[in-house]
RNA sequence: GCGCCCGUAGCUCAGCAGGAUAGAGCAACAGCCUUCUAAGCUGUGGGUCACUGGUUCGAAUCCAGUCGGGCGCGCCA
C-alpha cells in the first residue's frame, strides 16, 4: 500500500501538472496548523514565484484539478495561497482497516533492496565496555533494524579492535608479569595451552597499566611494538595468545551486548582484514597510489572537484612497515564489497573520527576499491555528564556499561514496588519487565536525541519513569494488551474500523502515519523521529484511553471499532518500539 | 593556524531538503482515581530561536560575518 503522504502528494502532483507545472509542487505534508486541516500542500507559493504569477490563483487552478475528490471532507484555500486538506472520516477508516490487514501494517518494502552493512558496536579486546561505547550499540542496532524493516538486506558487523598496538602493549604486559608462559618462549614447539592463561579481569587489569606505561616510558613503547610487529608477522606463540585475548573478550562482550537486546550478524574485527592486506597494498602500489614521504607511504588525496575540501593524505603504510587503522578500514571495504558484496557500507561512529573516514572514503572511491558501494560515516555526539565535560563517574572514572544497566534496573525495581505493582508476579516475569524496562528507558532517552547532538548523559534523569519516556511507551503499550486481553476474556472481539469520531480522530489519524514516519526515519537513519513517533502515538492512545471506556461500551459496532484500533494502535507501536531496539512485557 | 560540529523556555532536548500562531518532557502552580494499570489524563504560566547583516512574498531553518562552547588535524585506534 502506498504511503498516505505519498498518495496525496501524487493527486497534488497530478494537479499541478495538469495545471502546466512540475508535479513536484505538490508534496502534501502534516499541518502546522491543525485547526485549518489535517494536511496542507504549499506547493502552490513556490510554484507561482517560479512562474511570476499570483499564488493564489495558482492555487485556484491547483485546486480545481484535484481528483479523486470524494476522499475530502474539506480543501480549502488560506492566506497567501496555502491548500489546506481534511480527509473524510470515510477515507481513514479505509486506509487504517488496509493497514490491519497487512502483515507489515501498510509499509511498503523499498522497491530497490541493496546489500548493507551496517558497522557498529565498535568494542575493543581487552577493554569492558562503558558507556562511551553505548550509543554506537544502541544507534547501530536501531539504524540496522530500521533498514532491514525497509527491505534491505542488512548485515550487523561489530567490527572488533582486535588488532594494532594496544595488542602488543597486552602481549608485553602480560610478559612482565609472567614472563615463563610457553607463549614468550620462541624455542617452545607447541602445542601450547587451551585454557586462556587470563581472564577478562586480568586483561582489564592489563591494558590500562600497559598503556599507561607505554605512555611514559618510551622503552616500553618499542617494546610494545616490537612485539605488535612480531605478531603481526605471525609469531606462534603470540597468535596463540591473542586468540585466548580475543576469545575471552568475546565471550563478556556477547553478555554485555545480550543485556542491551543488541546483536550483531557477523563478529569479524580489524583482525580479519589482515591477510588482505599486503596484496592490497601490492595493488595500490602496482596502480601508483602509493606515493613515499617522509619514510611512509601515502596515499595523496587532492580534492576532485569543487566541494571537497583540502584533507591530509591517508597513511598507508607506516615508515616501519606496518599498518595503520585507515589501511585496515581500507582492506574492510575491499572484503565487504568482494565477499559480502556490499552495496553501501554504514559506519555508526563517533564524530570525533570524521576526518578518518573522510580520508578512507575517499581513498577507497579513488582506487576504485570500494567499487560501486556507498560509504556512509553516521556520526554520533559526544556523551557528556551535567558539567557538560564528557560523562564521568563520581569517582571520576568511566562508567561500566555493565554497571550502568544494573542501577537503572535496580531503579526500575524500586518503581514498582512504589507502585505497589507486580508483587504478586512470578519472579522471573519480574526480572523480565525490569530488564525491559530498565533497557528501554535507557535506550529511549539516548535515541530521541538526534544521533549527531552531543548530550548530556544524566543517570538520575534517564532513571525517572513518568513523561517522555520509554517507561511511559511500555506502559502505554501494556494498557492497550490489558485490554484486549479482558476483552477475549469477555467475548469481546475487534470489529470493523468505522469512521473515527471527534474522540478518537487524532488517533485514527496517527495510526495513518505510520510507513511515512519509518520512510523518514530511514532516508536520514534517525532514529529519533521514530521515539517521536512511538511517543505521539502512546499520549494519542492514553488521551482515548481517558475519554473513551472501551470494554464499557455498549454499542457492539463501536465496541468493536475501538477494540480494532487499539489493536492497529498496539502493533504499530510494538513495531517501531522494535525499530527501536526496545521490547515490550506483557503486563507491568 | 586550518577544518568540522553546536548555541531554541529555568533545566534537558525536538523542530532545520524555507511556509501560517516555534513544540515536548522535566521543574512550578491548579485540577482528575467506588470505572479497562494514576509509570496516567486535563489546565495555567514561561522563548528578542546567541548577535549582526543578506537572499526571499515568507528565515529557528539558506548564505556571510561576529561572539561563545565542543571536537579534530601523517606514522595510536
Amino acid at each position: 500500500m502506498q504511503s498516505l503522504l505519498r498518495y496525496l502528494s501524487e493527486i497534488f502532483g497530478n494537479a499541478f501538472q495538469q495545471a502546466g507545472m512540475d508535479s513536484s509542487y505538490g508534496d502534501v505534508v502534516i499541518s502546522a496548523r491543525a485547526d485549518l486541516g489535517q494536511f496542507q500542500c504549499n506547493g502552490a507559493l513556490a510554484a507561482a514565484k517560479a512562474a511570476r504569477q499570483n499564488p493564489r490563483a495558482v492555487a485556484e487552478s491547483v485546486l480545481a484539478n484535484v481528483s479523486p475528490r470524494e476522499i475530502f471532507a474539506d480543501l480549502s484555500l488560506a492566506g497567501p495561497g496555502f491548500i489546506n486538506i481534511t480527509l473524510t472520516d470515510q477515507f481513514v477508516a479505509k486506509r487504517l482497516r488496509a493497514a490491519a490487514a497487512d502483515a507489515r501494517l501498510g509499509c511498503e518494502a523499498t522497491p530497490h533492496p541493496e546489500a548493507i552493512v551496517v558497522d557498529y558496536g565498535g568494542a575493543n579486546v581487552a577493554k569492558s565496555m562503558h558507556i562511551g561505547h553505548l550509543r554506537s550499540a544502541i544507534i547501530g542496532e536501531s539504524i540496522k533494524r530500521i533498514l532491514r524493516f525497509t527491505g534491505h538486506n542488512v548485515l550487523g558487523d561489530v567490527h572488533l579492535g582486535d588488532w594494532g598496538l594496544q595488542m602488543g602493549m597486552l602481549i608485553t604486559e602480560l610478559r612482565r608479569h609472567q614472563p615463563d608462559l610457553p607463549y614468550f618462549n620462541p624455542e617452545f614447539s607447541g602445542p601450547y595451552p587451551e585454557e586462556s592463561p587470563v581472564t577478562i579481569e586480568d586483561l582489564e587489569q592489563l591494558y590500562p597499566a600497559a598503556s599507561a606505561r607505554a605512555k611514559s616510558d618510551t622503552e616500553a613503547m618499542e617494546q610494545s611494538r616490537q612485539a605488535t610487529a612480531e605478531l603481526q608477522a605471525g609469531r606462534p606463540g603470540y597468535l596463540a595468545l591473542w586468540l585466548h585475548f580475543v576469545g575471552v573478550s568475546i565471550a563478556v562482550l556477547r553478555r554485555d551486548y545480550g543485556s542491551l537486546g543488541v546483536t550483531f550478524d557477523l563478529w569479524l574485527g580489524e583482525s580479519d582484514a589482515q591477510p588482505q592486506i599486503p596484496t592490497m597494498v601490492q595493488q595500490l602500489r602496482a596502480a601508483g597510489f602509493a606515493e613515499l614521504s617522509e619514510g611512509a607511504e601515502v596515499i595523496q588525496l587532492p580534492p576532485a572537484s569543487e566541494d571537497e575540501r583540502e584533507i591530509p593524505p591517508l597513511i598507508l603504510v607506516k615508515s616501519d612497515g606496518g599498518a595503520m587503522y585507515g589501511t585496515t578500514d581500507l582492506a574492510t571495504i575491499q572484503l565487504r564489497v568482494e565477499e559480502l558484496y556490499a552495496d553501501r557500507i554504514l559506519y555508526v561512529v563517533d564524530a570525533r573520527q570524521s576526518l578518518h573516514f573522510e580520508q578512507v572514503f575517499r581513498a577507497a572511491r579513488r582506487t576504485g576499491i570500494a567499487g560501486h558501494a556507498k560509504l556512509e560515516h553516521l556520526t554520533f555526539g559526544t556523551m557528556n555528564g551535567t558539567d557538560g565535560r564528557p560523562f564521568k563517574t563520581r569517582a571520576g572514572g568511566t562508567m561500566k556499561l555493565h554497571d550502568l544497566v544494573e542501577l537503572i534496573q535496580t531503579e526500575a525495581i524500586q518503581k514498582m514496588e512504589e507502585a505497589k505493582i507486580g508483587a504478586e508476579y512470578p519472579d522471573q516475569e519480574r526480572e523480565e519487565i525490569v530488564r525491559m524496562v530498565g533497557v528501554g528507558s535507557l535506550k529511549y532517552a539516548d535515541l530521541s536525541n538526534h544521533r549527531t547532538s552531543d548530550y548530556v548523559f544524566d543517570p538520575e534523569k534517564f532513571v525517572r519513569f513518568e513523561g517522555k519516556t520509554g517507561a511511559y511507551l511500555l506502559y502505554a503499550a501494556v494498557r492497550m494488551k490489558s485490554i484486549l486481553r479482558k476483552a477475549a476474556d469477555q467475548g469481546f472481539a475487534p470489529g470493523e474500523i468505522l469512521p473515527p469520531t471527534d474522540a478518537e480522530r487524532e488517533l485514527a489519524l496517527l495510526l495513518t502515519r505510520l510507513p511515512d514516519e519509518v520512510e523518514y526515519a530511514a532516508d536520514r537513519r534517525a532514529p529519533n523521529y521514530l521515539c517521536e513517533y512511538a511517543y505521539n502515538l502512546a499520549q494519542a492512545f492514553s488521551r482515548f484511553y481517558d475519554r473513551c471506556h472501551i470494554l464499557r461500551e455498549e454499542n457492539v459496532a463501536l465496541r468493536g471499532s475501538w477494540l480494532a484500533l487499539v489493536k492497529l494502535c498496539l502493533d504499530q507501536l510494538t513495531t517501531t518500539l522494535e525499530l527501536l531496539g526496545m521490547e515490550v512485557p506483557e503486563r507491568m
